[in-house]
RNA sequence: GCCGGGGUGGGGUAGGUGGUUAUCCUACGGGACUGUGGAUCCCGCGACUCGGGUUCGAAUCUCGGCCCCGGCCCCA
């Protein structure tokens, strides 16, 4: 019988899963330092509570079930939702801001292909109730910060304000649904499909224009004077205008200013409100946003208080892959350094009582359990980088002692059995 | 859901116009070597993605499924 992986799954093994760990851990190191704490939530939840968000439609792209009692269930497409209802359910009574990130795996169905799996990770951040260009710049500048530590060098991050084009289209009397499709064909980047659809709903000629050329507008924080000169006129979208100025003053105090002001970001999505920001690396196919985030007002959608909530989540696999493609050299220490190697079954009992008291010691060892050859132990000790070889015979044994073979230098040294803890301690910390 | 390219031992491959025991490298296990590591030699292990069809005979031709790679759609 041949068992197969479920499409769009994969195994990870050692050497990856220590790249992995490496970055994970990175990670979470820095959103630790930014006052961040963790939390995990079900890998499965209703699925109602990834329905109310999106619609009926998403169901197509959800693993879902039901469970023996006729539960309807999901296991998670996404984050934000269950992070949502979490907080509505525990936190809403928390000092504010609540700061919290979660690192796990996410499921959907849908064809797989370069930088897109069945089942993925994401790595993401929530900061609810305290909505400020000054949050919101921590939390852009906590996502560079994680890029640049991890020696990630191609990233650009785009930062826009939805508020712009939202009250833009609201002064045209672009509203509800209508209005979401104009986002949805501004997120697709399609110019042409979105002509067509402004032409359908009889947008006005003025408004028309001035859409298509925010869209277009990218580069660095001077073109804000120029989408400002062009939208004098509507005074709410210039407040959403303001908004962004300020996010990118405080952006260059937080020391990040390799950002694009891009004003044609819509990410798709209804309830994102203000401030969004993506961030790609090219040379990733056509998956290559690595990370998307924004402010928006999903707890109010949940039936929670209404409360602002900024946050942004890493495709870890994208990242992974980017860092990959860029040959970062990634750390992947070794956690065993000594192998206790007994040269005569007699000695085995010697050996693992040696070896386990290296490792109450926090020394990572391993001891040979099947009487392998000297030749293959140093053998295996090579391939997997272990620094110490311990040489447990009986004519060092006789005089209490064994050998510590340093497989780098190929040097050797007698140490006393009583002593190998701490002759271990001073070489390796 | 749609389009293109693929699938041969654990990993990497040769074979492809049908024809005996399917090639080579590597990894792994054992040995030459009774206590000293990426060497050498020997031995061993181990594969045609699955199912149907054509045929005396299919890894090879054909149809379908599954999976992989890339793209479209979508991307909460």
């Amino acid at each position: 019988m041949e068992l197969q992986r479920p499409r769009g799954t994969r195994d990870f093994l050692f050497e990856e899963m220590k790249e992995r760990k490496n970055v994970e851990n990175t990670m979470k190191r820095i959103f630790e330092s930014y006052g961040y704490g963790e939390i995990k939530t079900p890998i499965f939840e209703e699925l109602s509570l990834f329905t109310t968000k999106s619609g009926e439609g998403i169901k197509d792209q959800i693993y879902h079930f039901q469970d023996k009692s006729g539960r309807d269930l999901a296991l998670r497409p996404e984050l934000t939702a269950p992070v949502a209802r979490m907080y509505i359910k525990e936190l809403q009574k928390a000092p504010k801001p609540v700061k919290m990130y979660y690192f796990g795996s996410c499921f959907r169905y849908e064809r797989p292909q370069a930088g897109r799996f069945r089942q993925f990770w994401q790595l993401g951040c929530e900061l609810i109730g305290a909505k400020s260009p000054g949050s919101e710049a921590e939390v852009i500048s906590m996502a560079a910060h994680c890029l640049d530590e991890l020696g990630l060098e191609n990233y650009e991050i785009h930062i826009g304000n939805l508020g712009i084009l939202r009250n833009i289209l609201i002064d045209a009397k672009i509203l509800g649904d209508t209005q979401d499709q104009v986002m949805a064909a501004i997120d697709k980047g399609d110019a042409e499909e979105l002509k067509t659809l402004l032409s359908s709903i009889n947008t006005d000629q003025d408004s028309e224009e001035l859409l298509l050329k925010l869209i277009d507008m990218k580069g660095d924080a001077s073109i804000l004077k120029d989408a400002e000169t062009l939208i004098n006129c509507s005074e709410n979208a210039c407040n959403a205008l303001f908004e962004l100025e300020k996010l990118l003053e405080s952006l260059e105090a937080f020391g990040f200013s390799n950002y694009t002001v891009n004003l044609g970001i819509a990410r798709g999505l209804d309830y994102y409100t203000g401030t969004v920001f993506e961030i790609y690396v090219h040379g990733l196919g056509a998956q290559k946003q690595i990370s998307g985030g924004g402010t928006y007002n999903l707890i109010e959608l949940f039936g929670g208080e209404k409360v602002e909530s900024t946050g942004f989540a890493f495709g870890f696999d994208r990242v992974m892959e980017a860092l990959k493609k860029q040959e970062t050299v990634i750390d992947k220490e070794e956690a065993v350094k000594v192998f206790v190697a007994p040269l005569n079954s007699d000695l085995s009992l010697t050996g693992y009582e040696i070896v386990q008291k290296l490792r109450k010691s926090n020394i990572g060892a391993e001891v040979d359990l099947v009487g392998k050859k000297l030749k293959k132990i140093l053998s295996y000790a090579d391939t997997k980088q272990i620094s110490y070889v311990v040489l447990l015979g009986s004519r060092e044994f006789e005089e209490g002692k064994v050998t510590v073979k340093d497989m780098k230098s190929g040097e050797q040294e007698s140490v006393n059995i009583s002593e190998v803890e701490s002759y271990f301690k001073t070489k390796l910390m």
